[in-house]
DNA sequence: GATGAATGAGTTTTCATTCAT
DNA sequence: AATGAATGAAAACTCATTCAT
């Protein structure tokens, strides 16, 4: 009856069961990926993290539990990518800035490729919960997207322009970009900070020359 | 077996046919925008369409063999929607005809407003056929943007970038911008012919004012 | 297009239609009354019926579905064998009456000799919506009791009693017989009117010999 | 291995190994008394006991086994509270042992409320073994009130009648009324001994004023 | 002895498609 | 051609019981 063995008991079972919580995660991860949200079933994942039915119902509500977690997960690591720009003295170049959070927000999808991948091409009518979830990360994104614009107009770096468009327009390149990059085979080490460079560059320049408009 | 008879009594089949067929369509077409490809059953487009389960059966081959057709028609009339810009002399301006190109876009776009929610949305994981269908149809759309820009570099039009970037950018922009409209109520009419323009100058012109890079 | 054979073929398929739910209900109580609720799945009304599964949900909920039509159906009966006793000048005798429902009471009990198995022996805890229906009954088939009773005491038939516990006993000598007859084999046809109006008698005189209260 | 010292702890061992049992029939009787049988998991009981799922397995065999333990003591206890009647010179009147009796039966039922509702209510369909007991049970309950019928009328205290429909009418009579009680809040303090007698009237004189049949 | 994670057989339910009328 | 009843494969989910720690 010695306390510590007890505890010890305790935090072995409870590691225990979050890494087991964390497999199935993995292989939902794995399935949903491959196949698609719909295409998998509970099957898939069961034999992925090779477990038995009634496992998986006793970590998890359902399949749409399982991929809402999943998504909860991506989109608080994308949230965190997303940092403001600094303008005071002495901040690094508004530039070199916007470049470190499009290199952040590369790494999560880098990182995060199978998952992204559902969400970036299954958007939406999945189930009214994970629907909710996306729609409202995307706005908070287009709304962050519009402040850091009316502060990039006011400090002089952005040019008079529709705000809710060009939000719009940024919002569409970065997930056409996503889509790109979900696209790849895990081996094509194509030079990806470039092309997010190239991406920042469009959205920053246009297409045109500079004849004054 | 009259020939006279039998060949207007023929015609006026294949017209009812036809008509039938139509109105099958319709009724997908509304249900698929409604609830959204998976959501939508078959009895969904049956009592739309007022119709028996077996003659749905007797028009089309299944519920995704309705949907690859009303896929089909969409990208028909958008790939229509888009030409080639003109550079001969006395074209009119590279700026309008790329105008008109959006204009063109837009209108089908607003014309098939349910249908593109449902393609623009639930893009991938439907079913193989539609799949390849939507991805061949981007990569023609991309393979289109790119020949352009190429042009447009080529009389000067569009300065040095990186051209397969900027496609996907555009194509991020123009995506965007259709599931924007896709969400708007049918009888919110805001000036949409204006924010085609804001787009279309963003692409141009990007955001920042123009000191040379 | 003879509009009267188009009534023809209507009139036939809702007639099957009718007897495809009779012959699934008549499935249903034979598996109730041999298994017992709980020990009935859908899968033994499905083989006794010969059907598929698919047929028997479009015909039903589900399983308490049908059986709460079973219930209705057998309680619809039990309250039609129940009249009230007239008391008018020229009325057949009270007692006389009282047996004719007796045996009303009793040929439905043996009409629906599977069923009743069932209720009286599962009375309560199949479903919250059977519940509330045989609760319902009986708390109907109690008040008609106390009126009949009140009723009995105005015209001098019956003693002074506590109407409210004479009534409960009565329920109980009613549940108690039939449950007796149910389990009855079928071919077991001992007399069972010779038994009914014995359970009258007891009803009206009770056990013991005519001592004066 | 000093055995007086092993003594000692096998008591207290065993005594330990009581009560844990008897918290579960405890919490087992509480779960099935407000669920019923089949709407109580074996998870209501572990919560309720406040154990772990393969204690409850260590002390039982199974959710019918529990029932059974708890079924067995309740038919114990209402077999200890009917005694035969005396008739011998000096015995109480015949009224008054019945009376005691069915005061004891009462008695009974009202320290066993929860237990009791099950019995009565779900009385068939649990499980083979519960069935047959209970069964067994009626049937001995039956078997005594008809010995107590026979002797009634041998001492000139029960009329002529058909002993085995009378017998079955007085079962019916108490179980009436055991669901009656069963169904009572808990705070109901109705007068309770007042009804048993009102019972035992009804079934000793009925319903009708003394006329002779 | 105690624990509670794991099991998997057993059930229910759905829905695209077929087919006899 | 039209109908709509029937089908049954495919999923999802539950819960009593086991067993390694």
């Amino acid at each position: 009856m010695a306390e510590p063995d007890v505890d010890g008991r305790t935090r072995r079972a409870t590691e225990q069961r979050e890494s087991r919580r964390a497999a199935i995660l993995d292989a939902a991860l794995e399935a949903f990926g491959t196949r698609g949200y719909h295409q998998t079933h509970v099957s898939d994942i069961l034999s992925l993290a090779g477990i038995a039915r009634g496992t998986f119902y006793l970590y998890f509500d359902g399949k749409s539990a399982v991929f809402l977690e999943l998504l909860e997960g991506l989109l608080a690591e994308l949230g965190d990518s997303i940092v403001g720009v600094e303008t005071g003295p002495g901040s690094p170049p508004v530039e070199a800035q916007l470049a470190d959070t499009v290199r952040r927000i590369l790494a999560t999808v880098s990182n995060n490729r199978l998952l992204t991948a559902v969400v970036v091409r299954e958007a939406v009518g999945l189930d009214a919960e994970v629907d909710a979830r996306l729609s409202a990360f995307y706005g908070r994104l287009l709304a962050y997207i519009r402040e850091a614009l009316i502060e990039g107009q006011r400090i002089g770096f952005v040019r008079a322009l529709d705000v809710e468009v060009a939000a719009m327009c940024i919002l569409g390149t970065i997930k056409q970009f996503m889509e790109h990059l979900v696209r790849l085979d895990d081996d094509a080490t194509v030079d990806v900070r470039r092309m997010a460079l190239a991406v920042l560059d469009f959205n920053l320049r246009g297409l045109t020359t500079h004849q004054p408009a």
